[in-house]
RNA sequence: GCACCCGUAGCUCAGUUGGAUAGAGCGGCCCCCUCCUAAGGGGCAGGCCACAGGUUCGAUUCCUGUCGGGUGCACCA
C-alpha cells in the first residue's frame, strides 16, 4: 500500500523522464501472471508520445528507479510488472500495524430510526447493520463519528399502538419483550373491521403525543428497540426525537434560511398560490414538477420541511435542542437523547457535522434528494456534496413485501434467536467436546450474530435481498463463520506455538526462507487499508465484507497447501527453525488482520470453533 | 408518462479511478484427515457479462437507445 504509492511515484518519474505527464494506476497482477504489482502506464505514455506501448514498457523497465522492497521489474508486452522482495515485504507487513487512512472531520450517521410502535423485523436488520458497520469503518478511517437514531414519536404508527393498547384493554405481563407486546395491539387494530370508526380516538392519542404527554410510554418501546440493536452489536451516541426537533423550532429556522434564496418563493397566483415553495430543478434535473411545497397555503408545514430543518441542524446551521443521558450501552457508554428538560448543548457536542450520512431505504430516494437539494438552495454547496444518502433496497421476506402493519414479518429478535440456536446445534454436531465447554453459548452467539450481520452486508446496498432462513443463517460458504473459522485456526497455531515455547513475534525469523506462497498471504494483509479507503469513498461496508472473505480464502488455501508429494507444504509448527518463526509472525499478523477486519463490520471472533 | 436502482454460471452474488485468460458461494460430479480443527482444501462441468449502437489502443466497467425486473413520483406522513 505504502509500497504501491512509492511504485506510483517511481512510474510517474520515469514517465516524466520520457516526456509524459500522467497519473499511473498500480494494480495487483492478475492470478497466473508474473510479478506482484503491475501498471498499464505504457499505454498512456505511448498514446501521449505517439509510440508503441511495448517499446515504451521496455524503456520504462530500463529507466525506472525501483523503490526499496522491489527486487526487479519486467516488461510483459505493454505491461510493466514489479517483483517484490519476499523477505523485505513480509517482514514489512509483519512489523507494521495496519496503516489506516487518516481522514478528518466529524461524520454524523443516522441509522435504525424505527417507528416506536412495534418490534424490529428482519428488514430493519439491514438498516442497522449497514449503518453500524459504516460507522465503525468511518471511525477506523480517522473520522470523529456520531451515530444518531431518529425517534418518530409523534407519528401515526406510535399513536395506533398506544390507542390499541387502551382500546382492547391489553395488560403487559412484565415478561414478554415490551415492543413485541405493543406490536400485537397494533396488528390487531389494523386487522379490525372496526378500525375506521376509531379515527377520532387515534387522533386524540396523536395530539397527546405531540404535547409530550405520552413520552414515557414511547421510551419503554425505544428501550426495547435498543436492546435488540445492542444485541446485534450496534451502538448509538444520540437519540433525536421528532417532537424535540419540532419543539426546537428547526422548521422555522430552516425556512428563514431558505427565504433568502432566489430558488424559493410565495406565489400569489396559480396552483401554488399562498404556499411557500422551493424550485429544485437546478439540483434535480429532469423533474416534471420542479417546485416542492414546503409550507402549505394554510400555513402548516409539509413533512419535507421538517426533514430539511433536521438535516440543517446536523450540519450545524443552527442550535436549539436540549440533551440528557438516556441509557448506557453494553460497554457502559452513555447514549444521549434529546429532551425538553435536557441541557443546552453549549459545547456543541452534537451535530456540527462535516458530513452527514443517512441510512434510509431506497423508497426514500426522492425525498432524500429534496433534502439534499435544500442545502444547495440555501447556498451550502459543500454541505450539499457531503450530504449522503446511503440508499439500500428494502428486504423482502420469502418474496413478499414485509409489512409490520399486516404482521407479514419475521422479528429481528426471532431471527437472532434462531441463528444462535442453529450455531449451537451445529457446534454440538461437529464438535461435541467444544459444545460441552462453559463458553459454548458465547461461541454460538458470536457465530449466529456474525452470520446475520454478514448476510445483510455482503452484497451491495442497492441489491435487493430476499430474507430466507437458509441463506441468511447459512454457516458455510460465503459467510461470517467461514471467516471466523479461519481466524480461529490462526489463533490455534499461535496458541500451540506458544505452548511449545516458540517465538511468535518474529524473533529468530529467517525471512529469506519464505516461499512465494507466504508472500501471497502477506499481500492480502497489506490490502486492508485500501479496502477501508474504498469503503469510505463509496460509503459501503460490503467491500470490507468481501475483503474478509478474500483474506479467509487466502489463509485457508495457504493453510491447506500441499507439495507435489501431497504432503502439507506450509505446516507452521513443523517448518524448519527460522522459517517457523517467520511463519508464526506472519500468522500472528494475519490473525490481527482478521480481528481488525471483522471489527469493522461488527463481527467478533469466537474463542474456538 | 417521467425519474432512480438492478440485469454477470442453473440459483445467490463479487469484479478497484476503463487494462492482462471475467471470479466466489450454493447446487451437481470426482478427489484430500499418518498433516497446526474437514464449519476446511483441490479438481471437473457450467458465461454472446440482458440486447443494439457509440467513445477508446483497450469496455462487464463510460455514453445513447431498446427490452426485462424493482422502486418512487400529493398543498400525505
Amino acid at each position: 500500500m505504502e509500497l504501491k504509492a512509492q511504485l506510483k511515484q517511481a512510474v510517474q518519474q520515469a514517465a516524466q523522464g520520457m516526456g509524459a505527464e500522467l497519473d499511473p494506476a498500480i494494480q495487483d497482477t492478475p492470478a497466473g501472471k508474473k510479478g506482484d504489482y503491475g501498471t498499464p502506464a505504457a499505454f498512456q505514455i505511448a498514446k501521449l508520445l505517439g509510440r508503441n506501448p511495448a517499446e515504451v514498457a521496455q524503456e520504462l523497465a530500463r529507466s525506472i528507479e525501483l523503490p526499496a522492497g522491489i527486487a526487479r521489474v519486467e516488461a510483459a508486452g505493454p505491461f510493466l510488472n514489479f517483483f517484490v522482495d519476499v523477505a523485505d515485504f513480509v517482514r514489512g507487513v509483519v512489523d507494521n500495524p495496519t496503516a489506516m487512512p487518516q481522514q478528518e472531520g466529524k461524520v454524523v450517521i443516522e441509522h435504525t430510526s424505527v417507528n416506536p410502535n412495534k418490534e424490529l423485523h428482519v428488514g430493519h436488520l439491514r438498516n442497522v447493520v449497514l449503518g453500524d458497520s459504516l460507522a465503525r469503518i468511518m471511525r477506523a478511517a480517522g473520522h470523529t463519528v456520531e451515530v444518531q437514531n431518529y425517534i418518530d414519536d409523534t407519528g401515526r404508527q406510535a399513536a395506533e399502538s398506544l390507542f390499541a393498547r387502551d382500546f382492547y384493554g391489553l395488560k403487559w405481563d412484565g415478561q414478554e419483550k415490551y415492543d413485541h407486546w405493543m406490536g400485537k395491539g397494533y396488528v390487531r387494530l389494523n386487522a379490525d373491521p372496526a378500525k375506521p370508526e376509531q379515527e377520532d380516538g387515534i387522533r386524540a392519542v396523536m395530539h397527546r403525543l405531540e404535547a409530550g404527554e405520552l413520552r414515557a410510554e414511547i421510551e419503554k418501546i425505544v428501550q426495547a428497540h435498543l436492546d435488540t440493536c445492542f444485541r446485534l452489536g450496534a451502538r448509538y451516541d444520540l437519540l433525536n426525537w421528532e417532537s424535540d426537533v419540532v419543539g426546537s423550532g428547526f422548521l422555522s429556522k430552516a425556512m428563514n434560511i431558505l427565504e433568502e434564496s432566489r430558488y424559493t418563493s410565495r406565489p400569489t397566483e396559480g396552483k401554488y398560490a399562498g404556499a411557500f415553495v422551493m424550485d429544485v430543478s437546478e439540483f434535480m434535473p429532469g423533474l416534471e414538477e420542479p417546485n416542492v411545497v414546503l409550507v402549505r397555503s394554510d400555513g402548516t408545514a409539509m413533512y419535507a420541511a421538517k426533514d430539511i430543518g433536521y438535516q440543517f441542524w446536523k450540519f450545524g446551521l443552527f442550535e436549539g435542542m436540549k440533551f440528557k443521558p438516556f441509557a448506557t450501552d453494553p460497554e457502559g457508554n452513555v447514549v444521549w437523547t434529546s429532551a425538553p428538560d435536557g441541557e443546552p448543548d453549549t459545547e456543541r457536542r452534537f451535530g456540527h457535522a462535516a458530513e452527514v450520512i443517512n441510512v434510509i431505504d431506497s423508497r426514500q430516494n426522492h425525498p432524500q434528494t429534496v433534502v439534499r437539494s435544500a442545502l444547495g438552495v440555501a447556498g451550502e454547496d459543500e454541505k450539499k456534496e457531503r450530504s449522503i444518502h446511503l440508499s439500500y433496497a428494502f428486504v423482502t421476506l420469502e418474496g413478499q413485501t414485509i409489512s409490520g402493519r399486516k404482521g407479514i414479518a419475521v422479528a429481528a429478535d426471532e431471527a437472532m434467536d434462531e441463528a444462535v440456536q442453529r450455531s449451537l446445534t451445529l457446534l454440538q454436531d461437529i464438535n461435541p467436546e467444544l459444545a460441552a465447554r462453559e463458553d459454548a453459548a458465547e461461541i454460538a452467539r458470536r457465530i449466529g450474530i456474525g452470520a446475520i450481520r454478514f448476510a445483510m452486508l455482503k452484497a451491495e446496498p442497492t441489491r435487493q435481498i430476499d430474507f430466507r432462513w437458509d441463506s441468511a443463517l447459512a454457516l458455510t460458504g460465503d459467510t461470517a463463520p467461514y471467516v471466523q473459522y479461519a481466524a480461529v485456526r490462526a489463533g490455534n497455531i499461535l496458541r500451540k506455538a506458544e505452548a511449545e515455547g516458540y517465538a511468535v513475534d518474529g524473533t529468530g525469523a529467517d525471512w529469506a526462507a519464505l516461499p512465494d506462497m507466504d508472500l501471497t498471504l502477506a499481500k492480502m494483509v497489506a490490502r486492508l487499508p485500501e479496502v477501508v479507503e474504498q469503503a469510505t469513498r463509496i460509503h459501503s461496508p460490503h467491500v470490507v465484507a468481501q475483503y474478509a472473505l478474500d483474506l479467509a480464502t487466502s489463509f485457508n488455501a495457504w493453510y491447506n497447501a500441499k507439495d507435489k508429494a501431497g504432503k502439507p507444504a506450509t505446516n507452521v509448527l513443523q517448518s524448519p527453525e527460522g522459517l517457523r518463526e517467520a511463519r508464526l509472525a506472519l500468522v500472528g499478523r494475519v490473525r490481527r488482520a482478521f480481528e481488525e477486519t471483522l471489527d469493522l463490520v461488527g463481527i467478533e471472533v469466537p474463542a474456538a470453533m
